[in-house]
DNA sequence: TTCATTGCAAAGGGTTTGCAGGGCG
DNA sequence: CGCCCTGCAAACCCTTTGCAATGAA
């Protein structure tokens, strides 16, 4: 869909950042990433973070998701996945969901928009929170 | 738990908020509401604007959208429906989604969370963005 | 050499919070 | 009357931006 822009110039900051994407199955913050990259360069900065983040998100190689309020959360895409997301912690898992096409035509022929994809976004109570509220229930 | 719902007043400040909310039919930022709301009430501070819609999301009577960087929007749960939004401009309209409950289900047997819901958030290209595109022809 | 990219610091913007006074129940 | 709620301003937090220096092509 998108044709991808060529990275003009491979720093060495561009590098750590994508190895950073890469080898990070959860969805870090750009906060978290600074300080994994961190350990690797030092003197790296945060804006430099973001700033990549921002070209690697319109390449379409991280997709970036509003988690409602805090930070946002960077996503390395591999293949077409959801997310559910703990509604009192915040974490966020992978899920599959199978029919994301489905989702895109059932809702194509009720508008004039051009229609470009979809997030299914699945909420819920983590395992872990579900637990702490059973014990302080009252 | 503990006592997180304290005996509710209702002043003036948060009849008028919900007013504001239930005639309007699109999804407007706080900002917009303070602006709406500070009509016919000149003195009302935007703080007061936020807290009562945090307190409105709590009750499950308005629902938070966040449109990805920007300014959250607030919108008045009449019922079941899902979003679109437009990638350029941040636009957003309802949409009928005819089958959250086949898309929670879908995704419960995946995994260990207890699922709430779901919201699915549809983006696009709208139509006054799309046409703006044909001319400048990036 | 050129100019995209960087580090730093400061600005930006939306949202939240502390406080003392106001007003609902 | 108690204490929830308000207005105000300042604080907060994450993200973006201006600028001179740096370094990839």
């Amino acid at each position: 869909m998108n044709k991808i822009n060529p990275i003009k110039r491979n720093t060495k900051q561009r590098t750590i950042i994508l190895e950073e994407l890469e080898g990070n199955k959860c969805h870090p913050t750009a906060d978290e990433i600074y300080e994994k990259v961190r350990r690797k360069m030092p003197k790296i900065s945060l804006s430099t973070v973001y700033r990549n983040l921002e070209i690697l998100r319109r390449e379409g190689v991280v997709q970036v998701i509003d988690t409602g309020g805090g930070q946002r959360r960077y996503d390395y895409i591999t293949s077409e996945h959801s997310h559910i997301r703990c509604i009192r912690c915040g974490k966020l898992e992978d899920i599959v969901f199978e029919k994301p096409q489905e989702v895109i035509e059932d809702c194509a022929g009720q508008t004039d928009y051009e229609v470009l994809g979809c997030n299914v976004d699945i909420y819920g109570i983590c395992p872990e929170c579900k637990f702490k509220l059973t014990i302080k229930e009252e």
